[in-house]
RNA sequence: GGGCUUGUAGCUCAGGUGGUUAGAGCGCUACACUGAUAAUGUAGAGGUCCGUGGUUCGAGUCCACGCAGGCCCA
């Protein structure tokens, strides 16, 4: 016979090793989707994390998402393919590699070369490959790790240029020109992830300068314009202003050189720049020196009207023709801060470029040795040599080593120029918050680079639609923070200049004039065969050429016309890399067209919010460009896990949970399960470590003890659910009762689980494991499994109890994989009932609408409330639950209530020992009603009358509520007019009874009869003794089974009586075959009950 | 500065469509139970539902404006 397995201290962590092993013994998972070979597929892509760090817990929470889905679709019958991925590319991997290093760009290709460079990106990137494994498997996240795609494999690689061709052909890329964020101390430009590390942001106090912008042909007429970059001054190119915002001509003088001026600003800020006090003073009056500078405005005018004027350059180092120096209007100008009046630099500022492209207005460049445009900073960061006395300083002292820092900046520099020169309104420090390289820690510039971008902005209207066929979880951050940012889509940038990345397969002739995209390996080596014919290269491609730098740039192809042509130097944007995934994974187009088609679009994925505009944007963007689709249906966007106290976790903080650790602690399946009850995914979840052990204790100890308390007693009695399942209608209430709750359960779990609501799922699951099964189940039916013979009643005990573990198992299988997978072998084990080799192989329980019955649910509530009442009364009288009490009175108010309760009556009077429900009605005299009106439905008849109405109601007596009770309606008048008030309007509950110990919850009262007489005080004396018999017992260490015989030394009348009286109840209780009472006896205890002492002796029979 | 989001008990979170006594778990206090026992149950204390206005007979819930935190982006 087998046997229930029993754990004496269940070592959840223990569990999950072992299940692991078992899963991979058996092969489980590949099962799981082997065995589903044919059915319809449930399609999920895995976006691909970066093996060059260590994982977190963050990673955890991510992929136990991505898991529940999987699992869960498993069950529901479809294959659910996962394959695994690696993203290998990108700035990151470069970074640590140059740190490790000890090298910084500009030595690539020089300390070291482009090749040695690659080959050790290529091994740092997998560094962690070791930990990511292990943790994928410890966690319990299945996903095929034998055969991952690859980012930086020469075939993902080679579906990533013939997807950029497609897009070239559809003449969707194209190489501009635009303002970047720019680290020179880098020598890079930054993208946007790495202008959010933390710490980028910086406070700064700047050097900031309002200057003086002379109109043409005036005497001393001057706009003002502020700005905290002086050193941009000298690439003015033009003024903007606000079409419709007031500008005003103050008549004033200038601080520094005490001269007479005009000056332009917008009126809201007039108030900035002059002191109040200055109001009153004439101008006349005013002489050198004064600290209160007297103003007046003279003119005022709207922001359109200056629009046109032409005015003289500030810094003529570079001469412009016209129309730069013009004032124009931009829609960017706000009265916040500032003149109201905008310098613009074509060559330094994004909305500056646009405005300047926009009004035809040239910018400031000059030119370079190889006859290139270039701005007036170079690359390095240092003004060009045109800049007369300023040339070859830095434009930010913090470029500067601090043997070589100047102790006068640039911009101070030009401060004092501008100030001598009576261009300088007012100088002053600015305190603001500054983006910061987060590698050099050193300020960048907004610089114009050459770059090429997809054309996404053309695509507008099908992004913009088909994502509103996209489930999104949260849907807010797929209308809000995706769909409204589609709404502002720009073109996407897809250049980075660095070494570590796919390149861009576009090839230029040398007079730019020629362009050739390769969109595959067999493509270029023909054009490679045509340039060897050409004389530009020697030899074709080697069979296994790599693709990546510095190999490919080695490429020189030729072109239409005869000129050779050399690869543009850029790499792309490592995100066109992830979002390449559905179709770089399988090599399309170049095999696995049918795998492909299978899998595409997506059923369902899931990565942190971050990836908003990251992956799930340029998943989005390749499908619906190249293939009219979506490239997902559903999506969870997960928040952060913060720690405790909501903070972001750190390294530097030393705040980081570590993953391993936590689950070697408290296994995995309480790790996931706290993840995923905790919070709802998209919620940032603040991970506290004694959150995972408040659920191992409550939710797993609980099923645990449940299942614990199960196989004790079936193994005694040999259940292996041997018989057929027994009939419905002759199992006891409670069993139909947890049976109708426990597919209520199954139902709203699978509901919830298919609205990828998994928090949903969990709580429900565990509200149903501690309240109902345990708490109210088990405790009330306990008697049932360990006492008696073994009968129907019991069988139908431990078939109730199996199915609740059983389908448990089943339905918390896609959070808590491993613990779930235990229990349901356990019980498999020994009823053979299935023959699945493991939960996972299991469908999703079909909940059975037979056993639901909401009738059955509601009496129970019914009888828990009682219950909880009744032992409230006692506890307030302090009457112990072991002393009987002859009865509670419950008022009924409806035949309905007293059916429902008399049909749960046994399990109330066992739950509080008492004999006898006593229910009172209307007949009984004694049941005093009151009445409430219910505000909901008589809220929506009358409205603003209802006040009047409620005060009626409430003075009602007893007449009233039995007339309305009697006809369903009352008849009320109201200000002369008759209404008429029905039964659904008022609410009616009992009152107190008076004398009466009583207590009531809402509509329910109870009233408890606290008088004891001999026969009451007896029978409560008698389960005391039952009481130390059962703890002498386990003293002796005696098992559940064992029979005795138990004496007693006769003593005081009254308790000699009581065990008399109840002997059989005592034997009954305590597996005693006889109760004696005695004179003496040998090897007595004695044990105190209330005021008595008793001598009593236990002897194994 | 913009978009999104969160704010309810000491902590973590629930609170369809507005309805008059705002809930749960943990923690705390007290008690009970003692063949589920390193388990369990019951009760109690604990709340300006972030603030201010507004709509309404009635607002934790709807609207507006703020405040504070978070994420993403300028």
């Amino acid at each position: 016979m087998k046997k229930y397995t029993e754990y004496k201290n269940p070592n959840y962590a223990e569990i999950g090793q072992n299940m692991l092993s078992y899963w991979k013994e058996h092969g489980i998972f590949e099962k799981s989707v082997d065995q589903k070979e044919g059915n319809p597929t449930f399609t999920f892509f895995e976006g691909p994390p970066s093996a060059n760090g260590a994982p977190g817990i963050h990673h955890v929470m991510a992929r136990t998402v991505k898991d529940i889905f999987c699992r869960f679709k498993t069950q529901k019958g479809f294959q659910v393919k996962r394959k695994g991925g690696w993203d290998t590319h990108g700035l990151p991997i470069e970074l640590q590699v140059e740190k490790e290093l000890g090298i910084t760009k500009e030595d690539i290709g020089k300390k070291i070369s482009v090749d040695e460079y690659n080959k050790q990106c290529r091994e740092t990137v997998m560094r962690f490959k070791d930990q990511w494994d292990d943790l994928t498997e410890k966690m319990g996240y299945w996903v095929d790790l034998d055969n991952p795609y690859i980012t930086f494999e020469r075939d993902y690689i080679e579906t990533l240029w013939s997807m950029l061709k497609k897009l070239y052909d559809k003449g969707l890329l194209y190489k501009g020109y635009t303002i970047q964020p720019y680290s020179p101390a880098a020598g890079t430009g930054l993208s946007s992830h790495e202008l959010n590390q933390p710490g980028t942001y910086q406070d700064v106090k700047d050097t900031s300068m309002t200057a003086q912008f002379k109109v043409a042909g005036t005497d001393n007429d001057y706009i003002l314009a502020w700005t905290t970059t002086p050193w941009t001054l000298p690439a003015n190119n033009g003024l903007a202003v606000g079409a419709g915002v007031e500008y005003v001509k103050v008549r004033t003088f200038n601080q520094y050189t005490h001269l007479p001026i005009n000056v332009i600003l917008a009126k809201d800020r007039v108030s900035y720049y002059f002191n109040a006090k200055a109001k009153d003073l004439k101008i006349e009056d005013y002489k050198p020196g004064d600290k209160l500078i007297p103003y007046e405005i003279v003119e005022s005018f709207k922001g359109r009207d200056l629009a046109g004027t032409d005015y003289e350059q500030l810094m003529p180092y570079v001469r412009l023709p016209k129309p730069a120096f013009t004032v124009v209007v931009g829609d960017f100008v706000t009265t916040e801060d500032g003149t109201g009046i905008v310098h613009i630099s074509k060559t330094f500022g994004a909305d500056d470029y646009r405005t300047s492209v926009q009004n035809n207005m040239p910018g400031v460049f000059v030119t370079d040795e190889e006859g290139n445009e270039v701005p007036i900073v170079n690359k390095q960061g240092k003004y060009v040599a045109e800049m007369g006395e300023f040339a070859g300083m830095y434009v930010k002292n913090e470029y500067y080593s601090d043997a070589e820092k100047p102790e006068k900046s640039l911009d101070v520099l030009i401060s004092i120029k501008l100030k001598e020169e009576n261009k300088a309104f007012e100088v002053k420090k600015y305190e603001h918050s500054y983006p910061h390289c987060w590698r050099t820690d050193k300020p960048i510039l907004y610089y114009p680079l050459d770059s090429w971008f997809i054309k996404t902005t053309a695509y507008k209207e099908q992004l913009v639609a088909l994502n509103k066929t996209i489930n999104w979880k949260p849907q807010s951050t797929g209308e809000g923070r995706f769909g409204n940012w589609l709404e502002n889509l720009v073109d996407w940038n897809l250049s980075r200049s660095r070494y570590w990345g796919t390149p861009l397969p576009i090839w230029m002739s040398e007079d730019k004039t020629e362009e050739k995209c390769i969109g595959s390996m067999d493509e270029l080596r023909a054009e490679v065969a045509k340039a060897i014919e050409a004389g530009f290269m020697t030899e074709p491609l080697s069979e296994d050429f790599d693709l990546h730098r510095p190999y490919v740039d080695d490429v020189f192809l030729v072109s239409a016309s005869g000129q050779k042509m050399t690869r543009e130097k850029d790499l792309i944007d490592v995100w066109f890399d992830s979002g390449a995934m559905p179709y770089a994974q399988w090599h399309y187009p170049f095999e696995n067209d049918e795998t492909f088609e299978k899998s595409f679009p997506a059923d369902f994925i899931a990565e942190g919010v971050d990836q908003t505009r990251g992956w799930f944007f340029t998943l989005h963007a390749l499908a619906v460009m190249l293939h009219d689709s979506v490239a997902f249906k559903n999506v969870i966007a997960n928040g952060l896990v913060l720690d405790k106290g909501g903070n972001k976790m750190s390294k530097r903080l030393g705040n980081a949970v570590n993953p391993f650790e936590t689950i070697a602690k408290f296994g995995p399946d309480a790790t996931r399960w706290y993840m995923i009850s905790n919070a709802n995914p998209w919620d940032n979840l603040k991970f506290d470590i004694d959150g995972v052990a408040e659920v191992q204790r409550r939710f797993f100890g609980t099923l645990q003890n449940t299942y614990a308390f199960f196989a004790l007693y079936a193994n005694l009695d040999g259940f292996s659910f041997e018989d057929e399942p027994i009939a419905l209608e002759k199992r006891p209430e409670s069993d139909r009762w947890i049976l109708s709750k426990l597919n209520s359960l199954i139902k709203a779990t699978e509901q919830a689980y298919e609205d990828y609501e998994p928090t949903r799922a969990a709580r429900m699951i565990m509200d149903f494991v501690t309240d109902e099964m345990s708490n109210w189940y088990v405790r009330l039916n306990r008697k049932r499994f360990w006492k008696g013979e073994y009968n129907e009643d019991k069988k139908a005990a431990y078939q109730t109890l199996y199915t609740c573990l059983l389908n448990i198992a089943k339905i918390g299988a896609p959070i808590a994989p491993f613990y779930m997978d235990r229990l349901y072998q356990d019980l498999n084990a020994v009823s053979g009932l299935e023959t699945a080799e493991s939960v996972h192989l299991t469908d999703y329980p079909a909940a059975d609408e037979a056993c639901i019955n909401a009738a059955l649910e509601t009496r129970m509530s019914l009888a828990q409330t009682i219950s909880s009442l009744t032992h409230s009364i006692r506890k307030k009288e302090k009457i112990k639950v072991r002393q009987p009490l002859s009865k509670i009175m419950i008022p009924v108010l409806d035949a309905q209530t007293r059916e429902y309760v008399e049909a749960v009556e046994d399990l109330i009077l066992s739950e509080v020992n008492v004999k006898a429900v006593e229910y009172i009605d209307d007949t009984s005299g004694i049941l005093v009603k009151k009445v409430k009106p219910n505000f909901r439905s008589l809220g929506k008849k009358f409205g603003p009358k209802m006040k009047l109405i409620t005060g009626q109601i409430n003075q009602w007596g007893q007449e009233e509520i039995a007339a309305i009770e009697k006809h369903g309606a009352l008849e009320l008048s109201l200000d002369g007019e008759g209404i008429s008030l029905l039964l659904e309007d008022v609410e009616i509950s009992s009152e107190d009874i008076p004398g009466w110990s009583v207590a009531s919850e809402g509509k329910v009262t109870v009233a408890l009869d606290i008088t004891l007489d001999d026969a009451l005080r007896q029978e409560g004396l008698a389960r005391d003794v039952v009481n130390r018999v059962q703890n002498l017992r386990k003293d002796m260490g005696l098992d559940v089974q064992d029979k005795i015989n138990i004496q007693v030394v006769l003593g005081e009348a009254f308790v000699d009586t009581a065990l008399k009286n109840n002997g059989d109840y005592i034997c009954q209780e305590t597996q005693a075959l006889s109760l004696e009472l005695v004179k003496t006896i040998e090897n007595g205890h004695s044990v105190e009950i209330d005021e008595w002492t008793l001598e009593i002796e236990i002897a194994v029979a």
